[in-house]
DNA sequence: AATATCCCGATTGCATGCAAAAATAGCCTT
DNA sequence: AAGGCTATTTTTGCATGCAATCGGGATATT
């Protein structure tokens, strides 16, 4: 390892670090509270310190590692109730971008992204059997209808709050998609989502602010119920992304 | 500047560069868009680029700038929209801790820091004529009124997301304070502001948590009220901290 | 046994220097 | 004059090594 660039990754070693230790991390490679030590992780990580730090700095802002000065940095633990409160601060916060979507519509075709999204997930989930790969499409679309939102909210701040916000592995829109694929007690919510999707159009589009920001919230609490059937199911548990730093 | 700590400073080089750039780019040393060049930069902070890089990170994660990979660090503009948005978005953080404040409530006891910092304001407008010492005493409770409800609201979560909502300059509670104190056009304002503080206590007492969600939006809408009286005056705008970073 | 003190290996914080990439300026072509 | 091309300079990204600090264990003290 001496000389730059031995390997034939074409990003940046910080950019490298940053993501395979945010998988690291969530994957339950280190224990919650863990002090993480740089120089062995630099040496696993096959990077040197200076790109591992800003790495480290990094997913402390993501909020998956705390800072402590000249001490380095220890993995976070979150509680069921932080959980909850993320999932709930996500609901606010596209909520709030919801409205402001409403309020700031310009014309009719400004919606053409969310109708997409919202139309080819309804198609996707008319086949009653859904195969995985329709599944990976249903993820993409729904991150596109969020993306959408936060697009028609045209406000940078709300933008930069929700992409905080999700940043922590089980806040994100999709996190606990891929379960109710597998699990039968969470199948149900999706004709519901479909609906609120419907709905947070028709509300935009009508320019009622006040339901929009209702419904998105509404829909974010969908994710607590499927939240609510994984910690019923420690089975199911073990495979929710970012499960291991979950203090139970 | 050979061998390492010469200067007479306590804290970690990296602190040292974060505090003196913040104040720098609030105070308006760069313009917006301009971008950050580290070498001149590290010389004139008296750090190395090693601690520079690390505050330029941190600031970027502020928001304060912009990363681009491999072209630096860009200095952010904001518009006026963006500001009031700020605004918004810290009127709904803060309704959604008062909320949580009121919902997750244990005894009576758990309102004494909201009530003495409540109380200390009511006594120190009782003076009709407030000197300056009275006014950055207002200001501290003030802070530690806000920070109350935070702390009611028992939410790691919701804490982090506000302390990033009000990293921006002219987002956090205090941001117009000072300025009300040199102008007329928004005196009036600080008997409202108590009355809405009362409220807020009453309605976390008696576990109105849609009552002191409501509430706590309107009281930071004081803030945006303040911004119009600042915006409509260009003298009274320069001493606004982080103006030089609007765009008008 | 509990607490305080000291010491040494371990670990972070930082300065430096070098290589790769980007910006810039000058030149040429059209 | 505008646009592309190349050479040069500037700037970022990173590896390395060293100093200061921290943590933990052993020893001393009460």
């Amino acid at each position: 390892m001496t000389g730059p660039r031995t390997d034939s990754q074409s990003s940046s070693q910080t950019a490298r670090a940053t993501l395979l230790l945010r998988e690291m991390i969530i994957d339950g490679h280190f224990h919650p509270n863990d002090r993480i030590k740089e120089i062995p992780l630099a040496a696993q990580l096959q990077v040197s310190r200076i790109p591992l730090r800003l790495a480290l700095e990094r997913l402390a802002h993501e909020g998956l590692l705390e800072i402590r000065p000249t001490r380095g940095f220890v993995v976070q633990q979150f509680s069921t109730t932080d959980i909850y409160d993320a999932i709930e601060l996500r609901g606010i916060l596209e909520g709030a971008a919801a409205r402001l979507a409403a309020e700031r519509l310009r014309d009719g075709r400004d919606l053409d992204a969310l109708r997409e999204a919202s139309r080819e997930m309804d198609a996707l989930l008319r086949n009653r059997k859904m195969p995985l790969s329709a599944f990976t499409k249903y993820i993409e679309f729904n991150a596109k209808f969020h993306a959408a939102i936060i697009d028609l909210s045209r406000s940078k701040i709300l933008r930069r709050a929700i992409k905080q916000a999700c940043s922590l592995p089980f806040a994100s829109p999709s996190a606990f998609l891929l379960k109710q694929h597998v699990f039968e007690g969470s199948k149900d919510l999706f004709p519901i989502a479909l609906d609120q999707h419907r709905g947070i159009i028709e509300a935009i589009a009508n320019r009622e602010g006040m339901r929009a920001d209702l419904l998105a919230r509404e829909h974010a609490r969908l994710a607590r119920r499927n939240l609510d059937v994984a910690l019923d199911n420690r089975e199911l548990l073990k495979s929710v992304r970012g499960a291991k730093l979950i203090q139970l």
